[in-house]
RNA sequence: CGGAACGUAGCGCAGUCUGGUAGCGCACUUGUCUGGGGGACAAGUGGUCGGAGGUUCAAAUCCUCUCGUUCCGACCA
C-alpha cells in the first residue's frame, strides 16, 4: 500500500468530541471517522486491523469446529414474539415497518434466526452436536453510545450458536468455546481476564465473560489475589457473613428530626453506618420492593433483578416511594412496611440495628429480624467491595476496571422450547435442542487493544492486530537513489509476503516520523539520508523504539524474523 | 429517558455577557527556499455563525421553539 494512493487522513489536532484514548486516536489517525452517533466509517487502515481479529477468530473458531454462516440483518417482528422478546428487549431494539407495513427489526443478536433455522433444517440426534457462527455488522439502538468504536450502535461482533442433544455434550461446547476464546485473545496480544458473569437479557443459566483489563472499562471485576476465583462485580459472590449472636436488646423509637441520610442520622445516634440498616425501595417490573442493606453498603441491582426475577429494577425516586409506602424518604424502615420486604443477606446476620420508624422524623433502635418484622426472602443483594474476602479461597479481593470483549452463555432449552426447536433422539423421543451463544466484539477489539497499548505518541498495535506491519519511510522523494532503494524495498517485502504501507509522500522527515508513530505500525523502516551517505538502512520498533542499522541486502530476513517471532509468542 | 455542557471555515478555538466590520491557529491552494522528529517566507481559497421564528434601523450576540453533539446515570459485544 502506497501512503499517497491510500485515504490515511491523520490529524494534529484532537477532535473535541473524543474522550478515551482509543477514540482520539482511532479518529487522529486516520482510522475511523463518524457519519452519525455511535456510528462510524471504518477508513482502509481501520477495516485492516478489524479484518486482522477477523481472521483470528475465523481460524479459532473453525479449529474449535465451528461453522461459518450469514444470517439477515433484517429480521421480521413474528419471529422476536415467539420468544416473548419482541416486547421485552426495549427500545435498544430498532424497529421499522417496510413498505407492505410488516414490522421487522434489525439484528442486535440472532438467536431467533438461529433457531428458526435450526428447527427447520435439523430433524435428528445425527445432525446434533453443530456450531454456527458468523461476523456480521450489529445494531443496538443504545441508549449512550460513547467511547467511539468502544459502545457503537452499529459494531461488528462475531456471534456463534450451538445446538446440542443434551446439557453434557451442551457443557462440552461450552469448554471448547471458553478454550477458544482464550486462545483468540491471546493471539490478539490482549491482557484478559475471563469472568463469571450475569446473563443478561440474552438469558440462559451460566455464563462467562472475557474482559480487557484497562482503567477506561465500563465494568468493575472483582479478582482475587491468591486463587484464581474472577468475577464481573455485578455478579461476584459476597461471602456470607458470621452471625451476631448479641443478646437482643429493647426496641426503641428516637426522635430524629430532620435527619434523613445515613450520615445525618448516624451523628444525631451517636452510631457508626455498620450499625444502621437501610431501607431502599426499587420499582421491579414497576412494583416497589423495599431492599434491606447495611448503612455502608449499596444494593447491586443486577443481583436484585436475579433473585426477584423481573426483567428490570430501578431505584424509586421520592415521590414513587412515597406513593408506594406512604412514608418520605429517609424515614422508612421494615416495621410494619406495607411493601414487599426483601433482605440482604448480611443484615439477617445482624442484631439490634437501627431503622427507619416509618414515620417522619422517628427512627427506631435496637430492631431485630424475626422479632420485630419478617423479611419475604433473604440472599445476596450487595455489591462487593475491595473489603470483602475472595468468595472462594478468603483471601483479599482485588477490584479491577474491565472492557468486555466476548461474553458466552449457556443458554439451556429456553430458546429452543420458546420456538419449538426439537430433535428426534435415538430413543424414538422429540427433545429440546440444548443451546449455548458466544459473543465476540470485533469492532471493540480494536478499541480494547488500543487501550492497552498506547503511548503519547500514538498508538501501539501488537503484530498480530496491527493493519500493517511495516511503514517504510522514503525520507527523500527527490533523491533517485533513495526512492530507487525505498521502491525495491517496498516491493522486496511484499514479495515475502510482509505487509508494508510506503510512506512515499513528499512531506518532511518529522512530519513522517509523527505519522508513523502516531499509527502505531509495530516496524519503521527510514532510508533517507544515512543510505546516500553510508548505505545504510534503519529499522526501528515502534513499541520500544530500538533501533537496529542493517545493510539492504539484510532488511528482509531481519523483518520477516521479526513479524515471526512476534506472531508466534503470541500464539 | 433523568442531570450537565456545547454547536462560529475541514479540525481546534476566540468573539456572545455589553447588538453595528466574522476573527486566530492548524489544514488546504500557488510560488520560492528547505529536507532526520508535525519547517520558513509570500500570496490565496474557504463561513446561510446548527435550523426556524421573533425583537430591533441593525442579531453570531437578545427572546422562543427545534435539531444535533458530548459528558455523568440505567443498557451491553
Amino acid at each position: 500500500m502506497r501512503y499517497s494512493q491510500s485515504l490515511i487522513p491523520t490529524l494534529k489536532e484532537t477532535p473535541a468530541e473524543a474522550e478515551v484514548v482509543s477514540h482520539r486516536l482511532l479518529l487522529r489517525g486516520g482510522y475511523i471517522r463518524k457519519l452519525t452517533a455511535g456510528i462510524y466509517s471504518y477508513l482502509p487502515l481501520g477495516l485492516a486491523a478489524i479484518r486482522k481479529v477477523e481472521q483470528i477468530v475465523r481460524e479459532e473458531m473453525n479449529r474449535a469446529g465451528a461453522q461459518e454462516l450469514l444470517m439477515p440483518m433484517v429480521q421480521p417482528a413474528d419471529l422476536w414474539r415467539e420468544t416473548g422478546r419482541y416486547e421485552k428487549y426495549g427500545p435498544e431494539l430498532l424497529r421499522f415497518h417496510d413498505r407492505h407495513d410488516r414490522e421487522s427489526c434489525l439484528g442486535p443478536t440472532h438467536e431467533e434466526v438461529i433457531t428458526d433455522l435450526a428447527r427447520r433444517e435439523i430433524r435428528s440426534y445425527r445432525d446434533m452436536g453443530k456450531n454456527l457462527y458468523q461476523i456480521q455488522t450489529k445494531f443496538r439502538d443504545e441508549i449512550r453510545p460513547r467511547f467511539g468504536l468502544m459502545r457503537g450502535r452499529e459494531f461488528i461482533m462475531k456471534d456463534a450458536y450451538s445446538f446440542d442433544v443434551d446439557d453434557a455434550q451442551s457443557e462440552k461446547c461450552y469448554q471448547k468455546m471458553f478454550e477458544a476464546y482464550t486462545r483468540i485473545f491471546k493471539r490478539c496480544g490482549l491482557d484478559f481476564r475471563p469472568v463469571e458473569a450475569d446473563s443478561g437479557t440474552i438469558g440462559g443459566s451460566f455464563s462467562h465473560e472475557f474482559m480487557v483489563l484497562a482503567d477506561t472499562g465500563e465494568d468493575t471485576l472483582a479478582i482475587c489475589s491468591s486463587c484464581d476465583y474472577a468475577a464481573n462485580m455485578e455478579k461476584a459472590a459476597v461471602k456470607l457473613p458470621v452471625a451476631d449472636d448479641s443478646a437482643l436488646l429493647d426496641l426503641e423509637k428516637v426522635e430524629t428530626p430532620g435527619k434523613r441520610k445515613v450520615a445525618a442520622v448516624c451523628e444525631f445516634m451517636d452510631i457508626v453506618p455498620r450499625e444502621l440498616v437501610k431501607t431502599l425501595v426499587f420499582l421491579a417490573d414497576g412494583q416497589a420492593v423495599a431492599v434491606l442493606v447495611r448503612g455502608d453498603r449499596e444494593v447491586e441491582e443486577v443481583k436484585l433483578k436475579n433473585h426477584l426475577g423481573v426483567v428490570e429494577v430501578e431505584m424509586a425516586d421520592d415521590k414513587q416511594v412515597y406513593d408506594a409506602t406512604g412514608v418520605p424518604t429517609g424515614y422508612l424502615g421494615p416495621v410494619g412496611i406495607t411493601v414487599k420486604l426483601v433482605v440482604d443477606q448480611e443484615v439477617a446476620a445482624m442484631k439490634n440495628f437501627t431503622v427507619g420508624a416509618n414515620e417522619k422524623n422517628y427512627h427506631m433502635k435496637n430492631v431485630n429480624i424475626g422479632r420485630d418484622f419478617e423479611a419475604v426472602s433473604v440472599a445476596d443483594l450487595r455489591q462487593i467491595t475491595k473489603d470483602d474476602p475472595c468468595p472462594q479461597c478468603g483471601e483479599p479481593l482485588i477490584l479491577r476496571e474491565g472492557i468486555e470483549v466476548g461474553h458466552i452463555f449457556k443458554l439451556g432449552t429456553g430458546y429452543s422450547k420458546a420456538m419449538k426447536a426439537f430433535y428426534q433422539d435415538s430413543d424414538g423421543q422429540e427433545k429440546p435442542m440444548v443451546m449455548g451463544c458466544y459473543g465476540i466484539g470485533v469492532s471493540r477489539i480494536v478499541a480494547a487493544a488500543i487501550e492497552q497499548n498506547h503511548d503519547e505518541n500514538g498508538m501501539i498495535f501488537p503484530m498480530p492486530l496491527a493493519p500493517v506491519q511495516v511503514i517504510l519511510l522514503n525520507l527523500g522523494i527527490k533523491d533517485e537513489q533513495i526512492t530507487k532503494m525505498a521502491d525495491s524495498l517496498y516491493e522486496e517485502l511484499m514479495a515475502r509476503g510482509v505487509e508494508v504501507l510506503l510512506d512515499d509522500r513528499d512531506e518532511r522527515p518529522g512530519f513522517k516520523f509523527k505519522d508513523a508513530d502516531l499509527l502505531g505500525i509495530p516496524l519503521r523502516v527510514t532510508v533517507g539520508k544515512r543510505f546516500s551517505k553510508d548505505g545504510i538502512i534503519e529499522l526501528r520498533t515502534r513499541r520500544d523504539g530500538a533501533i537496529e542499522e542493517l545493510q539492504p541486502e539484510a532488511l528482509a530476513a531481519r523483518i520477516v524474523a521479526l513479524i515471526d517471532a512476534e506472531i508466534t509468542a503470541a500464539q
